[in-house]
RNA sequence: GUCCCCAUCGUCUAGCCUGGCCUAGGACGCCGGCCUUUCAAGCCGGCAACACGGGUUCGAAUCCCGUUGGGGACACCA
């Protein structure tokens, strides 16, 4: 058995919006199931289309979701002498002819057949005329078979039978000698040895006009599989007005890449009732007979619940490194950078490598948080030595009234022994038994000192995090806050 | 208009090929409860679907036909 060959071919008219991840997904997910080859290619044959930023943003859309590829990226704008080669053969052999008809006559010859009810297709008129070398401006048109039966067995709709009679010569070459789609496509699937062609829906009746010229031109089959649309709320095709449809609007929005590529793989893919995967399971668990025939809906409260499963359960260290990204194109934190901190604070570091600590932090703020965004804002109380207090939350609990409680408090925990997560919150059972106070009454106002906000993961838990020391100076800043409120 | 594809809770889906285990399972969301030092998370429970009509069969979500509905394609776009 041969090696598998995908590939993902995109037309660069366009950042690469969620379909098109999706596509390439599946391929993706192919190719390295088999050990296979996933090949790039650039569809950009509309030069009035086709940008150079549009490649760069396909290229940056692929590498963030994590597909590499082993081919390419070819672009199709460089092979052009190669698609010219095969419709020449294919006119020397008889199966292509010229076509003379000029681009405003076909299309009022279109508008017209419509308006009669008409099929719009070509009437074949230059068919016959057996014109050798063209005077002025010509097209070149494939000779279609006009009877039989094409029958396609595609790897997810199944067995697909299209008439020829439906079918008009299409052109190939247009009049400035750049190949059309649905002929530089079959060259270069043939060429580049491409043995499943997987893409999206809508291009299942292209397959028809494109098996022909695969045979006309000698060259083997591969096997074709497409896949259904994505749709927005309305059951439209996912487009703009249904919010972000670019991929790297939801690495902003703090999506995993993980976390996409599963949720995306789900819409119209399933394994069972498993919905939690990682990319190794999806790799040996993909199958084409549990990919969905009928189009899906987008639903973006899903993919977020997906999201908050991966920063649960990932591996922290990943998400952590995810996160200091995050945290570093919000311009939060510069790990570079060391002037945040004066002096009398770093006496009281005792987080020195961020990454470390910041792994600490992730673990403890995951359970609360559902994107790198929430995640960013519920971190940074613990990413420098001192709590920013928001003054909300002082103004009802850092009052002159818990003054006095929050440093005898303060005291307290000063003079304890021994340092350790158990230890300090017996203590501070303790410590609000003897004063005949309830565990809110003390817990609110230390957190607010200790995190500067009035929600936070568990008291102790973040004294853990903090230390003896951070917990310590920031419980003293709490009580001057409070003295100062007076 | 012609051709092609599709059809299970609001949404994603399991089941369909190889009819009975389906008084149709899971997940998101929604509602209610439990837990609780805050915010969450977690746990328990609830609401909610086989598009319709004919067949075939002892028996159909599952097989066949039709209807309806949705989507796609019919460019010198991809």
């Amino acid at each position: 058995m041969s090696q598998v060959r995908v590939r993902f071919a995109p037309s660069p008219t366009g950042f690469l919006h969620i379909g098109g991840v999706r596509t390439a997904l599946f391929n993706w997910l192919y190719a390295r199931q088999q050990k296979g080859a996933l090949v790039l290619r650039i569809e950009d044959t509309d030069q009035s289309r086709s940008t150079e930023e549009s490649i760069q943003a396909i290229l940056d859309g692929l590498r963030w979701v994590g597909f590499d590829w082993d081919e390419g990226p070819f672009r199709q704008t460089h092979r052009l002498e190669l698609y010219r080669d095969h419709a020449m053969k294919l006119l020397e052999q008889g199966k292509a002819y010229w076509c003379v008809c000029k681009p405003e006559e076909l299309e009022a010859r279109r508008k017209e057949a419509e308006a009669k009810g008409l099929s719009p297709r070509y009437d074949g008129r230059c068919r016959s005329l057996g014109i050798v070398k063209p005077a002025g401006e010509a097209a070149l048109r494939f000779r279609a078979p006009q009877q039989g039966q094409m029958i396609v067995d595609d790897l997810i709709k199944g067995r697909v039978v299209f008439d020829h009679e439906v079918l008009d010569d299409l052109i190939i070459l247009r009049s400035n000698g750049i190949p059309t789609y649905n002929f530089s496509v079959v060259v270069d699937d043939a060429l580049m040895g491409i043995t499943h062609v997987v893409r999206g829906d809508d291009h299942l009746t292209n397959t028809p006009r494109q098996l022909p010229i695969f045979e006309a031109l000698g060259f083997p089959l591969p096997r074709f599989g497409h896949l259904p649309m994505i749709l927005g709320a309305d059951k439209t095709r996912l487009s703009k007005r249904h919010g972000a449809t670019s991929i790297m609007e939801y690495k902003k929005m703090g999506y995993l890449p993980d976390a996409m590529v599963n949720y995306l793989v789900r819409l119209g893919w399933s394994h069972g009732d498993q919905e939690i995967f990682t990319r190794q399971e999806l790799i040996e668990k993909f199958s084409w007979d549990h990919v969905q025939k009928s189009a899906a809906v987008f639903n973006p409260d899903k993919l977020l619940w997906v999201n908050e499963q991966h920063i649960k359960q990932d591996d922290p260290a990943k998400v952590a490194s995810l996160l200091l990204e995050y945290l570093i194109s919000l311009g939060t934190m510069d790990p570079m950078k060391t002037e945040d901190f004066s002096e009398e604070i770093l006496a009281y570091r005792l987080v020195n490598a961020p990454r470390e600590s910041l792994v600490k932090a992730v673990v403890m703020v995951r359970e609360r948080t559902k994107t790198l965004e929430e995640m960013a804002h519920w971190v940074t109380p613990y990413l420098h030595d001192e709590a920013r207090i928001e003054e909300e939350a002082a103004k009802k609990f850092l009052t002159p009234a818990m003054a006095p409680v929050l440093a005898e408090l303060t005291q307290y925990f000063s003079m304890l022994p021994e340092f350790s997560k158990p230890g300090w919150e017996d203590a501070f059972k303790k410590f609000v038994e003897t004063k005949g106070l309830k565990m809110g009454q003390v817990a609110q106002p230390v957190r607010v000192a200790l995190t500067g906000r009035t929600a936070s993961p568990g008291l102790f838990e973040v004294v853990e995090l903090l230390g003896r020391e951070r917990t310590l100076y920031r419980l003293r800043k709490g009580v001057e806050y409070a003295q100062r409120a007076a």
